[in-house]
DNA sequence: TTTTATTATTTACCTAGTTAAGTATATAAT
DNA sequence: ATTATATACTTAACTAGGTAAATAATAAAA
């Protein structure tokens, strides 16, 4: 196997796994947390707009959203258009939102902490040439 | 969430994505062919020493490799220690082997077709760099 | 020799991605 | 107005990763 693409999909398990882990003490898990964070920044969304952004398959977002809604973390609601569904934060998710948020930053860091500032920038450019 | 980890994760996803699909016409999923084509690097190994060096999990081994064996893949021998599990490719898996190994190939070569072969090394290098 | 610890694999149960096919609503075409 | 097509979401079934705990065999210690 080309070594590139292993050591790529090494990171990737690696950076999942070690998400996780940052997630745990907050009983979340990365892909959870992803779908979070993209509502919130959209303030609402619909399951379409969720699976488009975050590029995965809609039926990952329906078992997600599902998921998230059972725990308590967001609200299902429905729009004008009856096929669809509208989704937000709860209130908890809200007050909770901004710890979460700066433990998963510093998180990050930790990640590229490796990397100067630089090098980020030229990793990034490189990885959006793959393909 | 940081750029780079996000794009990092999406090229993952697109990437086993591609694999599995170039896989597909051999009946085969991406993971199957990375524990096959370390057994045929190593001629023969043992269950641990597959999860080591692919550097996942045990159980994502042990049902892989039942997986690999049912479909006539692998063949799954006892070694000297009674706990460990010897496994080889089948008689079939070695005729085949090839064919499927230059598709890989070529598949591989066409993700990275964007990149010199310098950049791949600079690539490969940054993503050493991560944790 | 008996007990304890370690190692190899498995089992059970999660999350998380995929495809394929199904349902319900909305829109477009006839 | 009916019919056909497209869109939004769901369900089912599969691969694939993880953790935690169980079992069996081996190695080490007492």
């Amino acid at each position: 196997m080309n070594p590139l693409i292993h050591e790529l999909f090494q990171k990737s398990r690696f950076l999942s796994q070690e998400a996780n882990n940052t997630l745990k003490k907050h009983n979340l898990f990365a892909s959870q947390w992803s779908v979070l964070y993209c509502i919130q920044r959209h303030k609402e969304m619909t399951l379409t707009q969720i699976w488009r952004y975050l590029n995965v398959e809609a039926p990952t977002i329906t078992r997600t959203v599902n998921r998230l809604a059972e725990l308590g973390w967001i609200e299902i609601c429905s729009g004008k258009d009856r096929r669809e569904k509208v989704v937000k934060l709860s209130q908890q998710a809200l007050e909770q939102f901004p710890v979460i948020n700066s433990a998963m930053m510093e998180f990050e860091d930790r990640m590229v902490v490796g990397l100067t500032d630089e090098e980020e920038k030229q990793l990034l450019k490189l990885l959006q040439k793959i393909r």
